[in-house]
DNA sequence: CGCCGCTTGTTCACGTGGTCACAAACCCTT
DNA sequence: AAGGGTTTGTGACCACGTGAACAAGCGGCG
């Protein structure tokens, strides 16, 4: 199954909710497509990949194919999840509520700063960071979120890897290198604003400076 | 210029800045590929729209092209950000310093909460979201942040247009619908995790279960 | 029972993006 | 001054993802 399709899927998850709660029994690839913000050809496309879970001429079974994308996503289990550094981000999504209620409890969570380590956040004490393979295996932990700074991260990545988790969220600005068989995933936000910063100047800005495409011949 | 190219400018650009902080003169394009974990064709087809700022036999000079970068990204100025929704994520946002240091300082705080507004987090005053056009004239917002909850994030982005905001970074797990001439982006970490579930039911649960997909002629 | 409108599933053409490979260009050494 | 080693810039090719179009199939209606 194409990448692409794989990060559509959750999309079509959440759109596929809210038509159920809108009492909905069946849906069009047009309607899907309106919810999820993308084209009805390629939500067609996307949901073939699943096997052929429609009726021409009238849609797709809401429930049942509600029942197959979560199926295919891994979300008929759990996930346990674990945070590791509580700083303001890995506060702010320790006390988020969404996770847990989606699939992905967050049953761990550790630092390694001895005044944050023994804190409580949401109900869920912090561990040393140093705990990591024991804490993992306790729990079954197969899902890890990177929220330290940038320092620290890679040194974290290998912790988790070492502690057998083997899917990673990352929220520090780095590169981690990980060994093939993990899942890497990031989000960086500073990114996120440069790429706004690029377009928004491509408007506001717009060619006020000229293109500056002269070579810098000018060591002579 | 391809929105791939863009969307990687910004991992250049931090990379460029290690390799600043190195004291590097210079850096090939093999170097800066594994510094932003790239191919190395790519990052100098991707810079090739910047113009032809590298040496041959030699690379890229790590002053002159952070320069160019940063006005191709529009870094040379501040954008100033308005961060709508003061909750978990919205206060975590606020408090953390790394935007104000990067060009994108937040001078304004938004909630509708009465019991919110007129608080104070790091420093700014928490305004009530009315008053956002007044706000956003006065600071010249042209970056705006949603971290409300979902059912309220269309309702914000359309104060934030009218407010003339026109690149907004959305953190509600919803689609939004912007007049064209906006950019938008948008952080869903439960997408995220819903990704990363596909891929390890893969690796873990592999092809437990039949692949399921016999037709579901069930009703007779 | 047959026709008609609707929607899916799939095919095809296209465009974008990624990778490879190599000539051109540069520096340094001799 | 010339040659060797190195690295860029780019052209060609390939893979992938996208969007449009359409036949096949389904339900409902007359
Ligand atoms: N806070 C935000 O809104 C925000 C926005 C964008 C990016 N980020 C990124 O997210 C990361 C966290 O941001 P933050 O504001 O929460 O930082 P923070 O400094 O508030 O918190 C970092 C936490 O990580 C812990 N830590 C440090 N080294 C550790 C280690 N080796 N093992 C375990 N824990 C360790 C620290 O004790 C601290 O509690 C940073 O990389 C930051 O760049 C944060
Ligand atoms: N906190 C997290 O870690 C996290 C993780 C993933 C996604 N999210 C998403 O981010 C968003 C915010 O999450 P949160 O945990 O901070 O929620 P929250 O409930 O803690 O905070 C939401 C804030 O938005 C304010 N608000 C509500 N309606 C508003 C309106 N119309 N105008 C202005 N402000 C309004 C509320 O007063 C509140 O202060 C949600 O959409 C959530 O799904 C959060």
């Amino acid at each position: 199954m194409p990448e692409a399709t794989v990060a559509r899927l959750p999309l079509y998850l959440r759109s596929l909710l809210e038509a159920q709660h809108a009492n909905a029994a069946t849906i069009s690839s047009e309607r899907l497509a309106e919810l999820a913000g993308v084209n009805a050809a390629k939500v067609r496309k996307d949901l073939s990949y699943l096997g052929s879970y429609g009726t021409r001429g009238v849609g797709y079974d809401v429930e049942y194919l509600l029942f197959q994308m979560s199926r295919e996503l891994g979300l008929t289990q759990d996930w346990p999840v674990a945070i590791v550094g509580l700083g303001n981000l890995g506060q702010a999504l320790a006390n988020y509520m969404g996770f847990g209620d989606r699939g992905f409890p967050i049953v761990a969570l550790c630092d390694a700063d001895p005044r944050v380590v023994g804190t409580e956040v949401h109900g869920v004490v912090v561990r040393h960071v140093e705990d990591l393979p024991v804490i993992a295996a306790a729990h079954g932990i197969s899902i890890g979120i990177i929220a330290t700074p940038a320092s620290a991260a890679q040194d974290v990545a290998d912790r988790l890897v070492a502690a057998g988790v083997s899917s990673i969220l990352n929220f520090a600005p780095t590169v981690l290198s990980v060994p093939e068989e993990v899942s890497i995933r990031k989000v960086d936000l500073a990114v996120e604003l440069q790429i706004l910063s690029f377009y928004q100047q491509r408007r506001s800005g717009g060619p006020k400076l000229p293109p500056l495409d002269i070579p810098v011949g000018v060591e002579d």
